[in-house]
DNA sequence: CTTGACCCTGACGCGACGTCAGGCCGCAGC
DNA sequence: GCTGCGGCCTGACGTCGCGTCAGGGTCAAG
Protein backbone atom coordinates (compact mmCIF):
# COMPACT_ATOMS: atom_id res chain seq x y z
CA UNK A 1 0.00 0.00 0.00
CA UNK A 2 1.11 3.45 -0.73
CA UNK A 3 0.70 6.29 1.76
CA UNK A 4 -2.56 7.68 0.49
CA UNK A 5 -4.13 4.33 1.08
CA UNK A 6 -2.83 4.20 4.37
CA UNK A 7 -3.84 7.49 5.19
CA UNK A 8 -7.07 7.17 4.07
CA UNK A 9 -7.24 3.93 5.89
CA UNK A 10 -5.72 4.96 9.46
CA UNK A 11 -7.58 8.24 9.14
CA UNK A 12 -4.56 10.53 9.15
CA UNK A 13 -2.94 12.42 6.57
CA UNK A 14 0.38 11.71 4.22
CA UNK A 15 1.97 14.58 5.89
CA UNK A 16 1.93 12.65 9.24
CA UNK A 17 3.08 9.43 7.87
CA UNK A 18 5.76 11.62 5.91
CA UNK A 19 6.83 12.62 9.76
CA UNK A 20 6.29 9.64 10.87
CA UNK A 21 8.90 8.49 8.58
CA UNK A 22 11.60 11.02 8.99
CA UNK A 23 11.66 10.53 12.78
CA UNK A 24 11.85 7.24 12.27
CA UNK A 25 8.72 6.31 14.08
CA UNK A 26 7.56 4.27 10.96
CA UNK A 27 9.09 3.77 8.54
CA UNK A 28 7.52 2.39 5.27
CA UNK A 29 9.31 -1.34 5.03
CA UNK A 30 9.84 -0.62 1.53
CA UNK A 31 9.84 1.87 -1.58
CA UNK A 32 9.16 1.49 -5.11
CA UNK A 33 11.43 2.27 -7.75
CA UNK A 34 10.29 5.62 -8.14
CA UNK A 35 10.71 6.30 -4.29
CA UNK A 36 6.96 5.41 -3.65
CA UNK A 37 6.89 4.37 0.04
CA UNK A 38 5.30 0.78 0.36
CA UNK A 39 3.66 -0.25 3.66
CA UNK A 40 3.26 -3.90 4.35
CA UNK A 41 0.80 -5.34 7.10
CA UNK A 42 3.01 -5.43 9.42
CA UNK A 43 3.68 -1.66 9.21
CA UNK A 44 -0.12 -0.92 9.60
CA UNK A 45 0.07 -3.08 12.73
CA UNK A 46 2.90 -0.66 14.09
CA UNK A 47 0.52 2.37 12.35
CA UNK A 48 -1.97 1.27 14.74
CA UNK A 49 0.06 0.76 17.66
CA UNK A 50 1.42 4.55 17.07
CA UNK A 51 -2.15 5.85 16.84
CA UNK A 52 -3.39 4.45 20.00
CA UNK A 53 -0.37 5.52 22.35
CA UNK A 54 -0.57 9.07 20.73
CA UNK A 55 -3.96 9.45 21.43
CA UNK A 56 -3.67 8.47 25.09
CA UNK A 57 -0.78 11.45 24.86
CA UNK A 58 2.64 9.82 24.55
CA UNK A 59 5.03 12.24 23.05
CA UNK A 60 5.89 10.43 20.26
CA UNK A 61 9.69 9.62 20.94
CA UNK A 62 8.35 7.93 23.72
CA UNK A 63 5.40 5.87 21.64
CA UNK A 64 9.06 4.81 20.01
CA UNK A 65 11.36 3.57 22.66
CA UNK A 66 8.03 1.53 24.24
CA UNK A 67 7.04 -0.30 20.43
CA UNK A 68 11.00 -0.71 19.62
CA UNK A 69 11.63 -2.39 23.41
CA UNK A 70 11.97 -6.10 21.75
CA UNK A 71 11.48 -7.26 25.70
CA UNK A 72 7.63 -5.97 24.51
CA UNK A 73 5.53 -8.28 23.18
CA UNK A 74 2.27 -7.36 21.34
CA UNK A 75 0.53 -8.47 24.68
CA UNK A 76 1.99 -6.14 26.44
CA UNK A 77 1.64 -3.01 24.79
CA UNK A 78 -2.55 -4.49 24.56
CA UNK A 79 -2.77 -4.63 28.28
CA UNK A 80 -0.75 -1.48 28.82
CA UNK A 81 -2.84 0.21 26.71
CA UNK A 82 -6.25 -1.49 27.76
CA UNK A 83 -5.20 0.23 31.63
CA UNK A 84 -4.54 3.49 30.10
CA UNK A 85 -7.93 3.88 28.41
CA UNK A 86 -9.92 2.57 31.71
CA UNK A 87 -7.86 4.85 33.78
CA UNK A 88 -9.41 7.81 31.02
CA UNK A 89 -13.02 6.51 31.47
CA UNK A 90 -12.64 6.55 35.16
CA UNK A 91 -10.96 10.27 34.44
CA UNK A 92 -13.59 10.94 32.42
CA UNK A 93 -16.24 10.11 34.40
CA UNK A 94 -14.76 12.01 37.27
CA UNK A 95 -15.25 15.45 35.23
CA UNK A 96 -18.64 14.35 34.07
CA UNK A 97 -19.51 13.86 37.86
CA UNK A 98 -18.23 17.16 38.87
CA UNK A 99 -19.74 18.68 35.74
CA UNK A 100 -23.07 17.20 37.18
CA UNK A 101 -22.24 18.57 40.69
CA UNK A 102 -21.61 21.92 39.29
CA UNK A 103 -24.90 22.32 37.62
CA UNK A 104 -26.91 20.78 40.18
CA UNK A 105 -25.32 23.01 42.96
CA UNK A 106 -26.01 26.29 40.23
CA UNK A 107 -29.46 25.24 39.72
CA UNK A 108 -29.76 25.61 43.60
CA UNK A 109 -28.28 28.70 43.94
CA UNK A 110 -25.05 27.48 45.82
CA UNK A 111 -21.41 28.04 44.29
CA UNK A 112 -18.67 25.97 45.08
CA UNK A 113 -15.22 26.40 46.21
CA UNK A 114 -12.30 27.20 44.06
CA UNK A 115 -10.69 24.18 45.36
CA UNK A 116 -13.61 21.69 45.10
CA UNK A 117 -13.87 23.06 40.76
CA UNK A 118 -10.16 22.24 40.01
CA UNK A 119 -9.41 18.98 41.93
CA UNK A 120 -10.38 17.26 38.83
CA UNK A 121 -7.57 18.53 37.27
CA UNK A 122 -5.47 19.08 40.00
CA UNK A 123 -3.87 15.00 40.24
CA UNK A 124 -4.03 13.54 37.25
CA UNK A 125 -0.86 15.56 35.38
CA UNK A 126 1.07 11.88 35.17
CA UNK A 127 -2.01 10.42 33.31
CA UNK A 128 0.04 8.07 31.72
CA UNK A 129 3.11 8.04 33.45
CA UNK A 130 1.47 7.30 36.43
CA UNK A 131 -0.40 4.32 35.12
CA UNK A 132 2.95 2.86 33.94
CA UNK A 133 4.55 3.33 37.12
CA UNK A 134 1.56 1.75 39.18
CA UNK A 135 1.93 -1.51 36.37
CA UNK A 136 5.55 -1.80 37.64
CA UNK A 137 5.41 -1.03 41.45
CA UNK A 138 1.51 -0.80 41.67
CA UNK A 139 0.25 -2.83 44.76
CA UNK A 140 3.73 -3.29 46.46
CA UNK A 141 3.95 -1.77 49.67
CA UNK A 142 6.42 0.46 49.38
CA UNK A 143 4.41 2.08 46.20
CA UNK A 144 1.74 2.49 48.93
CA UNK A 145 3.77 4.51 51.03
CA UNK A 146 5.33 6.43 48.70
CA UNK A 147 1.96 7.42 46.97
CA UNK A 148 1.06 8.21 50.70
CA UNK A 149 3.49 10.24 52.19
CA UNK A 150 4.00 12.61 48.92
CA UNK A 151 0.27 13.25 48.68
CA UNK A 152 0.86 14.90 52.39
CA UNK A 153 3.49 16.87 51.11
CA UNK A 154 3.71 20.54 50.69
CA UNK A 155 5.09 22.31 48.18
CA UNK A 156 7.77 23.60 50.62
CA UNK A 157 8.62 20.09 51.45
CA UNK A 158 8.98 19.07 48.16
CA UNK A 159 11.29 21.88 47.58
CA UNK A 160 13.25 20.70 50.54
CA UNK A 161 13.38 17.31 49.36
CA UNK A 162 14.37 18.08 45.51
CA UNK A 163 17.22 20.19 47.71
CA UNK A 164 18.46 17.11 49.47
CA UNK A 165 18.61 15.00 46.13
CA UNK A 166 20.35 17.66 44.39
CA UNK A 167 22.86 17.81 47.13
CA UNK A 168 23.85 14.35 46.99
CA UNK A 169 23.61 13.61 43.79
CA UNK A 170 25.95 16.76 43.22
CA UNK A 171 28.77 15.24 45.57
CA UNK A 172 28.18 11.83 43.76
CA UNK A 173 28.99 14.21 40.59
CA UNK A 174 31.84 15.60 42.07
CA UNK A 175 33.00 12.30 43.27
CA UNK A 176 33.28 11.24 39.95
CA UNK A 177 34.53 13.93 38.18
CA UNK A 178 37.82 13.25 41.18
CA UNK A 179 38.10 9.93 39.96
CA UNK A 180 36.81 8.52 43.40
CA UNK A 181 35.61 4.90 42.95
CA UNK A 182 32.17 4.15 42.53
CA UNK A 183 32.70 1.00 44.82
CA UNK A 184 35.00 2.69 47.67
CA UNK A 185 34.02 4.00 50.99
CA UNK A 186 33.01 7.22 49.94
CA UNK A 187 31.05 6.77 47.12
CA UNK A 188 29.12 3.80 49.14
CA UNK A 189 28.72 6.74 51.70
CA UNK A 190 26.79 8.47 49.48
CA UNK A 191 24.89 5.46 48.36
CA UNK A 192 24.08 5.13 52.15
CA UNK A 193 22.88 8.57 52.80
CA UNK A 194 20.99 8.41 49.27
CA UNK A 195 18.81 5.21 50.62
CA UNK A 196 18.29 7.27 53.77
CA UNK A 197 16.88 9.93 51.86
CA UNK A 198 14.20 7.35 50.22
CA UNK A 199 13.48 6.31 53.69
CA UNK A 200 12.77 9.53 55.26
CA UNK A 201 10.88 11.08 52.30
CA UNK A 202 9.11 7.94 50.38
CA UNK A 203 9.08 4.93 51.90
CA UNK A 204 11.06 2.80 53.64
CA UNK A 205 13.74 1.42 51.18
CA UNK A 206 15.56 -1.33 52.33
CA UNK A 207 19.29 -2.76 50.75
CA UNK A 208 17.63 -4.96 47.94
CA UNK A 209 15.15 -2.60 47.04
CA UNK A 210 18.08 -0.19 46.56
CA UNK A 211 20.07 -2.41 44.61
CA UNK A 212 16.85 -2.89 42.46
CA UNK A 213 16.68 0.79 41.67
CA UNK A 214 20.84 1.17 41.31
CA UNK A 215 20.09 -1.18 38.08
CA UNK A 216 17.03 0.53 37.18
CA UNK A 217 19.49 3.66 36.93
CA UNK A 218 21.53 1.72 33.96
CA UNK A 219 18.24 -0.19 32.74
CA UNK A 220 15.52 2.69 32.48
CA UNK A 221 16.66 5.09 29.99
CA UNK A 222 14.41 8.19 32.29
CA UNK A 223 16.81 7.17 34.80
CA UNK A 224 19.61 7.06 32.42
CA UNK A 225 18.63 10.02 31.15
CA UNK A 226 18.25 12.23 34.51
CA UNK A 227 22.04 10.79 35.75
CA UNK A 228 23.59 11.30 32.28
CA UNK A 229 22.08 15.10 32.30
CA UNK A 230 23.97 15.70 35.20
CA UNK A 231 27.29 14.29 34.38
CA UNK A 232 28.54 11.61 32.01
CA UNK A 233 29.10 8.24 33.40
CA UNK A 234 26.78 9.38 36.63
CA UNK A 235 23.87 7.08 35.76
CA UNK A 236 26.71 3.93 35.90
CA UNK A 237 28.65 5.40 39.23
CA UNK A 238 25.95 5.86 40.95
CA UNK A 239 24.31 2.43 39.66
CA UNK A 240 27.73 0.92 41.26
CA UNK A 241 27.93 3.08 44.47
CA UNK A 242 24.40 1.92 45.03
CA UNK A 243 24.66 -2.23 44.52
CA UNK A 244 28.40 -1.92 46.33
CA UNK A 245 26.83 -0.26 49.53
CA UNK A 246 23.83 -2.69 49.49
CA UNK A 247 26.22 -5.82 48.61
CA UNK A 248 28.14 -4.60 51.49
CA UNK A 249 25.07 -4.56 53.81
CA UNK A 250 22.92 -7.41 52.39
CA UNK A 251 25.99 -9.75 52.34
CA UNK B 1 -4.22 36.25 43.99
CA UNK B 2 -0.99 35.90 42.44
CA UNK B 3 -0.10 33.79 39.37
CA UNK B 4 1.95 31.73 41.30
CA UNK B 5 -0.95 30.67 43.77
CA UNK B 6 -3.47 30.19 41.09
CA UNK B 7 -1.19 28.03 39.30
CA UNK B 8 -0.87 25.76 41.90
CA UNK B 9 -4.39 25.56 42.72
CA UNK B 10 -5.51 24.97 38.90
CA UNK B 11 -2.29 22.33 38.35
CA UNK B 12 -1.19 24.82 35.62
CA UNK B 13 2.07 25.95 35.45
CA UNK B 14 3.01 30.21 35.29
CA UNK B 15 3.68 30.27 32.32
CA UNK B 16 0.80 28.77 30.98
CA UNK B 17 -1.13 31.74 33.30
CA UNK B 18 1.15 34.21 31.01
CA UNK B 19 0.22 32.86 27.86
CA UNK B 20 -3.61 33.09 28.36
CA UNK B 21 -2.62 36.49 29.37
CA UNK B 22 -0.73 37.76 26.07
CA UNK B 23 -3.36 35.46 23.84
CA UNK B 24 -6.15 37.60 25.46
CA UNK B 25 -8.14 34.54 26.77
CA UNK B 26 -7.59 35.09 30.63
CA UNK B 27 -6.40 38.78 31.75
CA UNK B 28 -6.30 39.11 35.26
CA UNK B 29 -8.84 41.34 36.24
CA UNK B 30 -6.22 43.65 38.42
CA UNK B 31 -2.34 44.35 38.46
CA UNK B 32 -0.74 45.92 41.68
CA UNK B 33 1.20 48.35 41.56
CA UNK B 34 4.17 46.79 41.02
CA UNK B 35 2.24 44.83 37.87
CA UNK B 36 2.18 41.80 39.47
CA UNK B 37 -0.76 39.75 37.98
CA UNK B 38 -4.00 39.73 40.37
CA UNK B 39 -6.79 37.04 39.89
CA UNK B 40 -10.27 37.61 40.85
CA UNK B 41 -12.71 34.90 42.25
CA UNK B 42 -13.97 35.59 38.52
CA UNK B 43 -10.96 34.72 36.66
CA UNK B 44 -11.12 31.32 38.31
CA UNK B 45 -14.53 31.18 37.24
CA UNK B 46 -13.24 31.52 33.93
CA UNK B 47 -10.02 29.56 33.84
CA UNK B 48 -12.06 26.38 34.92
CA UNK B 49 -14.31 26.90 31.62
CA UNK B 50 -11.12 27.36 29.86
CA UNK B 51 -9.46 23.86 31.07
CA UNK B 52 -12.34 22.13 30.79
CA UNK B 53 -12.95 23.24 26.71
CA UNK B 54 -9.18 22.61 26.61
CA UNK B 55 -9.25 19.04 27.72
CA UNK B 56 -11.92 18.45 25.39
CA UNK B 57 -9.48 19.31 22.52
CA UNK B 58 -10.72 22.82 21.66
CA UNK B 59 -7.91 25.06 20.54
CA UNK B 60 -7.31 28.12 22.63
CA UNK B 61 -8.55 31.09 19.74
CA UNK B 62 -11.61 28.70 20.10
CA UNK B 63 -12.90 28.80 23.66
CA UNK B 64 -12.14 32.53 23.89
CA UNK B 65 -14.95 33.39 21.41
CA UNK B 66 -17.36 30.51 23.13
CA UNK B 67 -16.35 32.40 26.42
CA UNK B 68 -16.94 35.68 25.11
CA UNK B 69 -20.16 35.30 23.55
CA UNK B 70 -22.65 36.90 25.56
CA UNK B 71 -25.48 35.30 24.79
CA UNK B 72 -24.05 31.81 25.91
CA UNK B 73 -24.47 31.86 30.04
CA UNK B 74 -22.92 29.62 32.29
CA UNK B 75 -25.63 27.01 31.94
CA UNK B 76 -25.32 26.61 28.14
CA UNK B 77 -20.97 25.78 28.90
CA UNK B 78 -22.10 23.65 31.47
CA UNK B 79 -24.86 21.36 29.05
CA UNK B 80 -22.04 21.16 26.07
CA UNK B 81 -19.46 20.38 28.58
CA UNK B 82 -21.78 18.00 29.62
CA UNK B 83 -22.40 16.49 26.22
CA UNK B 84 -19.30 16.92 24.91
CA UNK B 85 -17.59 14.74 27.96
CA UNK B 86 -20.30 12.19 27.42
CA UNK B 87 -19.35 11.44 24.03
CA UNK B 88 -16.06 10.98 25.40
CA UNK B 89 -16.50 8.37 27.54
CA UNK B 90 -18.55 6.48 24.94
CA UNK B 91 -15.65 7.29 22.46
CA UNK B 92 -13.18 5.63 24.96
CA UNK B 93 -15.62 3.15 25.61
CA UNK B 94 -15.27 1.87 21.69
CA UNK B 95 -11.75 1.99 22.32
CA UNK B 96 -11.35 -0.57 25.24
CA UNK B 97 -14.04 -2.63 23.07
CA UNK B 98 -11.85 -2.94 20.22
CA UNK B 99 -8.54 -3.17 22.45
CA UNK B 100 -10.54 -6.48 24.06
CA UNK B 101 -11.61 -7.44 21.18
CA UNK B 102 -7.90 -7.53 19.50
CA UNK B 103 -6.55 -9.10 22.93
CA UNK B 104 -9.27 -11.87 22.53
CA UNK B 105 -8.68 -12.24 18.85
CA UNK B 106 -4.90 -12.88 19.35
CA UNK B 107 -5.65 -15.15 22.05
CA UNK B 108 -7.34 -17.25 19.66
CA UNK B 109 -4.87 -16.55 17.13
CA UNK B 110 -6.78 -15.21 14.93
CA UNK B 111 -6.28 -11.58 13.68
CA UNK B 112 -8.46 -9.08 12.57
CA UNK B 113 -8.47 -6.74 9.21
CA UNK B 114 -7.00 -3.59 8.74
CA UNK B 115 -10.07 -2.00 8.27
CA UNK B 116 -11.58 -3.57 11.77
CA UNK B 117 -9.03 -2.52 13.64
CA UNK B 118 -8.47 1.32 12.29
CA UNK B 119 -12.69 1.87 12.45
CA UNK B 120 -12.45 3.20 15.75
CA UNK B 121 -10.22 6.01 14.39
CA UNK B 122 -11.95 6.42 11.17
CA UNK B 123 -14.81 8.87 12.06
CA UNK B 124 -14.04 10.35 15.06
CA UNK B 125 -11.62 13.73 13.87
CA UNK B 126 -14.90 16.04 14.55
CA UNK B 127 -15.48 14.90 17.85
CA UNK B 128 -16.15 18.36 19.11
CA UNK B 129 -17.49 19.79 16.32
CA UNK B 130 -19.70 17.02 15.05
CA UNK B 131 -20.81 17.15 18.83
CA UNK B 132 -21.70 21.06 18.32
CA UNK B 133 -23.21 19.97 15.19
CA UNK B 134 -25.44 17.74 16.65
CA UNK B 135 -26.69 19.33 19.52
CA UNK B 136 -27.93 22.07 16.88
CA UNK B 137 -29.52 20.13 14.46
CA UNK B 138 -29.70 16.16 15.86
CA UNK B 139 -32.51 14.44 15.52
CA UNK B 140 -33.46 16.92 12.47
CA UNK B 141 -34.40 14.80 9.25
CA UNK B 142 -32.18 17.17 7.28
CA UNK B 143 -29.53 16.03 9.46
CA UNK B 144 -29.42 12.30 9.59
CA UNK B 145 -30.03 12.55 5.13
CA UNK B 146 -26.85 14.40 5.17
CA UNK B 147 -25.03 12.36 7.67
CA UNK B 148 -26.11 9.28 5.26
CA UNK B 149 -25.40 10.88 2.01
CA UNK B 150 -22.27 12.17 2.83
CA UNK B 151 -21.12 8.86 4.57
CA UNK B 152 -21.55 7.25 1.18
CA UNK B 153 -19.05 9.94 -0.87
CA UNK B 154 -16.37 9.19 -2.45
CA UNK B 155 -13.39 11.72 -2.47
CA UNK B 156 -13.67 12.46 -6.25
CA UNK B 157 -17.52 12.85 -5.23
CA UNK B 158 -16.45 15.69 -2.91
CA UNK B 159 -14.09 17.15 -4.62
CA UNK B 160 -16.96 17.60 -7.39
CA UNK B 161 -19.10 18.72 -4.90
CA UNK B 162 -16.74 21.49 -3.84
CA UNK B 163 -16.15 22.54 -7.34
CA UNK B 164 -19.69 23.04 -7.51
CA UNK B 165 -19.78 24.88 -4.52
CA UNK B 166 -17.08 27.25 -5.65
CA UNK B 167 -18.15 27.85 -8.93
CA UNK B 168 -21.46 29.58 -7.15
CA UNK B 169 -20.06 31.03 -4.87
CA UNK B 170 -17.80 32.91 -7.37
CA UNK B 171 -20.84 33.89 -9.34
CA UNK B 172 -22.16 35.28 -6.00
CA UNK B 173 -18.84 37.55 -5.47
CA UNK B 174 -18.65 38.83 -9.18
CA UNK B 175 -22.03 39.86 -8.59
CA UNK B 176 -21.28 41.51 -5.75
CA UNK B 177 -18.33 43.41 -7.14
CA UNK B 178 -20.16 44.00 -10.64
CA UNK B 179 -23.16 45.88 -7.58
CA UNK B 180 -25.53 43.48 -9.06
CA UNK B 181 -28.49 44.23 -6.29
CA UNK B 182 -28.87 41.23 -3.61
CA UNK B 183 -32.37 40.80 -4.28
CA UNK B 184 -32.86 41.24 -7.79
CA UNK B 185 -33.43 38.23 -10.08
CA UNK B 186 -29.85 37.60 -11.05
CA UNK B 187 -28.87 37.01 -7.28
CA UNK B 188 -31.91 35.43 -6.00
CA UNK B 189 -31.62 33.18 -9.25
CA UNK B 190 -27.87 32.21 -7.69
CA UNK B 191 -29.24 31.77 -4.58
CA UNK B 192 -32.06 28.87 -6.20
CA UNK B 193 -29.06 27.41 -7.80
CA UNK B 194 -27.37 27.29 -4.24
CA UNK B 195 -30.36 25.80 -2.60
CA UNK B 196 -30.77 23.08 -5.65
CA UNK B 197 -27.66 22.16 -4.87
CA UNK B 198 -28.21 21.57 -0.91
CA UNK B 199 -30.64 19.08 -2.21
CA UNK B 200 -28.71 17.21 -4.66
CA UNK B 201 -25.68 16.70 -2.44
CA UNK B 202 -27.14 16.57 1.42
CA UNK B 203 -30.71 17.01 1.90
CA UNK B 204 -33.70 18.32 0.61
CA UNK B 205 -33.58 21.72 1.58
CA UNK B 206 -36.76 23.45 1.39
CA UNK B 207 -37.35 27.45 1.22
CA UNK B 208 -37.91 27.94 5.19
CA UNK B 209 -34.36 25.72 5.83
CA UNK B 210 -32.65 27.85 2.94
CA UNK B 211 -33.52 31.18 4.97
CA UNK B 212 -32.49 29.92 8.07
CA UNK B 213 -29.31 28.86 6.50
CA UNK B 214 -29.44 32.64 5.05
CA UNK B 215 -30.08 34.02 8.53
CA UNK B 216 -26.80 31.83 10.00
CA UNK B 217 -24.27 32.99 7.35
CA UNK B 218 -24.62 36.75 9.05
CA UNK B 219 -25.02 35.19 12.86
CA UNK B 220 -22.56 32.37 12.86
CA UNK B 221 -19.11 33.41 12.54
CA UNK B 222 -17.97 30.34 11.22
CA UNK B 223 -20.45 30.80 7.82
CA UNK B 224 -19.82 34.54 7.76
CA UNK B 225 -15.81 34.32 8.12
CA UNK B 226 -15.73 31.70 4.91
CA UNK B 227 -17.70 34.25 3.16
CA UNK B 228 -15.99 37.51 3.89
CA UNK B 229 -12.67 35.40 3.05
CA UNK B 230 -13.84 35.16 -0.38
CA UNK B 231 -15.01 38.71 -0.66
CA UNK B 232 -15.87 41.22 2.22
CA UNK B 233 -19.66 41.86 2.36
CA UNK B 234 -20.36 38.62 0.64
CA UNK B 235 -21.93 36.59 3.86
CA UNK B 236 -24.36 39.91 3.96
CA UNK B 237 -25.20 39.63 0.30
CA UNK B 238 -25.34 36.02 -0.04
CA UNK B 239 -27.66 36.08 3.18
CA UNK B 240 -29.72 38.68 1.54
CA UNK B 241 -29.89 37.08 -1.43
CA UNK B 242 -31.25 33.34 -0.39
CA UNK B 243 -33.25 35.15 1.95
CA UNK B 244 -35.26 36.88 -0.75
CA UNK B 245 -35.56 33.92 -2.95
CA UNK B 246 -37.15 32.16 -0.01
CA UNK B 247 -39.88 35.04 0.40
CA UNK B 248 -40.64 35.03 -3.52
CA UNK B 249 -41.44 31.29 -3.43
CA UNK B 250 -42.58 31.23 0.16
CA UNK B 251 -45.03 34.13 -0.01
C1' DC C 1 1.31 11.98 -25.57
C1' DT C 2 -0.98 14.90 -22.74
C1' DT C 3 -3.65 15.44 -18.59
C1' DG C 4 -4.77 14.98 -13.85
C1' DA C 5 -4.25 12.54 -9.69
C1' DC C 6 -0.67 11.03 -6.75
C1' DC C 7 4.04 10.88 -5.05
C1' DC C 8 8.61 12.96 -3.65
C1' DT C 9 11.70 16.26 -0.88
C1' DG C 10 12.72 20.60 1.24
C1' DA C 11 11.36 24.44 3.87
C1' DC C 12 8.64 27.63 6.33
C1' DG C 13 4.56 28.38 9.62
C1' DC C 14 1.79 27.57 13.71
C1' DG C 15 -0.30 26.55 18.32
C1' DA C 16 0.62 26.05 23.01
C1' DC C 17 3.43 26.36 25.66
C1' DG C 18 8.89 25.24 27.98
C1' DT C 19 12.93 27.43 29.10
C1' DC C 20 16.34 30.70 29.88
C1' DA C 21 18.04 35.69 30.50
C1' DG C 22 18.05 40.03 32.70
C1' DG C 23 15.93 42.68 36.01
C1' DC C 24 12.47 44.52 39.56
C1' DC C 25 9.54 43.38 44.20
C1' DG C 26 9.14 42.17 49.02
C1' DC C 27 10.24 40.60 53.23
C1' DA C 28 13.24 38.03 56.59
C1' DG C 29 17.42 38.13 59.17
C1' DC C 30 21.76 40.26 60.43
C1' DG D 1 20.16 49.74 56.34
C1' DC D 2 21.64 46.01 53.57
C1' DT D 3 21.68 41.64 51.87
C1' DG D 4 19.69 37.45 50.54
C1' DC D 5 16.32 34.78 48.46
C1' DG D 6 12.03 33.51 46.52
C1' DG D 7 8.54 35.33 43.47
C1' DC D 8 7.19 38.24 39.78
C1' DC D 9 7.99 40.81 35.41
C1' DT D 10 8.94 41.04 30.20
C1' DG D 11 11.23 39.61 26.07
C1' DA D 12 12.90 36.11 23.20
C1' DC D 13 14.20 31.78 21.52
C1' DG D 14 13.29 26.49 21.48
C1' DT D 15 10.18 22.38 20.90
C1' DC D 16 6.61 19.11 19.23
C1' DG D 17 3.54 17.54 15.89
C1' DC D 18 2.26 18.40 12.41
C1' DG D 19 -0.15 22.02 8.21
C1' DT D 20 0.92 24.12 4.10
C1' DC D 21 3.08 25.59 0.08
C1' DA D 22 6.76 25.22 -3.69
C1' DG D 23 9.05 22.82 -7.23
C1' DG D 24 9.29 18.72 -9.55
C1' DG D 25 8.98 13.55 -10.82
C1' DT D 26 5.41 9.35 -11.73
C1' DC D 27 1.69 6.70 -13.51
C1' DA D 28 -2.72 5.22 -15.52
C1' DA D 29 -6.37 6.77 -18.57
C1' DG D 30 -7.96 8.74 -22.57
Amino acid sequence: MNVGEVAALAGVTVRTLHHYDRIGLLSPSGRTAAGYRQYSPADLDRLHQVLLYRELGFPLEEVATLLDDPSADPAVHLRRQHRLLQDRLERTQAMVAAVEKEMEARSMGISLTPEERFEVFGDWLPEEYAAEAEEKWGGTEAWAQSQQRTRAMTKDDWLRVKAETDDVEARFAAALRDGVPADGETAMGLAEEHRQQISRNFYDCGYEIHAGLGRMYVEDERFTAHYEGIAPGLAQYVSTAVQANAARHGG
